[in-house]
DNA sequence: TACAAATAAGACTAAATTTGTCGTATATAA
DNA sequence: TTATATACGACAAATTTAGTCTTATTTGTA
């Protein structure tokens, strides 16, 4: 399947939100997950991922929260699925990081991986090329 | 997770190897199962979908198989993607039938929606310009 | 006709992943 | 000192995906 998880989704709710606020204003997790009705303590990690990962800025304490300091433009989609630890690779050979024994056991015999890396390669630009920007 | 799932992997490989036979030879499910490695039982699942759906024709019986009929340039992925009962809508609220309750329980604030849909519109072009060709 | 090879179809189980919760720690303004 | 807010990791529940098993049907050929 082909989609986006929820991580992803309330990722990208949050940081439009945010990013509507301008660089000035704070957004608290609380003020966000109340606001759509989505899970405090998931989306509280989300955002902390992706303050750790300096899409947003985070500021603890009273009055604190998160914001933006980036430009829209310079913040892609793929940016924010990777901080979120998430992938686009289509296929297992095609992740980044995989020091994990889980590997393809077929890929010595696999045709598919080839003509697979070139699709991917374009699916790339297409997350490249999408910034948060589009969703404001 | 932005992926392919082993359904439709192994559904690729297996027109991939389909098509490479030309449009006069059989393939069978346990030849291609034994080629790649692939569980008989799963495969010849998938296959049964593929032709239910035409996008490869199925004789049965002894010498009986599977084969192509149409051009490699007129199987798209989203056909494959769509014939396996998969799906490659990016959130909930694009899924095209979904008569399940399942569905998204925010949809009335969320302000996600309508750009993801402008991603979604763009993503499909990008999926329908794919051909089993570009698996040769 | 009997048999073997092959597709057809669906129920069921196991494994993996995703989604969500909880508890605890830390920082900071008032 | 207290209330508010982020930080982090372990854990549990729910869902989805992957794989297995069983039974039926079709068809060429010995
Ligand atoms: S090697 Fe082939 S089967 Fe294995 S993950 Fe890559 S594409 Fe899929
Ligand atoms: S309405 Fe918003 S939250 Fe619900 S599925 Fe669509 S994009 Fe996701």
């Amino acid at each position: 399947m082909i989609k986006f998880s929820r991580k992803t989704e309330y990722a990208l709710i949050a940081i439009q939100y945010i990013a509507n606020k301008g660089i000035t204003e704070f957004s608290t997790a609380k003020e966000i997950s109340d606001n759509y009705n989505i899970s405090y303590e998931l989306l509280a990690k989300i955002l902390q991922r992706l303050a750790k990962n300096n899409i947003i800025t985070s500021t603890k304490g009273v009055n604190g929260g998160y914001k933006f300091l980036k430009s829209p433009d310079d913040v892609t989609l793929s940016e924010i699925i990777e901080s979120l630890n998430e992938s686009y690779a289509l296929t297992r050979c095609l992740k980044k990081n995989r020091p994990n024994k889980t590997d393809c056991q077929i890929a010595d015999c696999c045709t598919l991986k080839n003509p697979v890396a070139i699709i991917q390669n374009r699916l790339n630009i297409f997350f490249d090329d999408i910034t948060i920007r589009h969703l404001m």
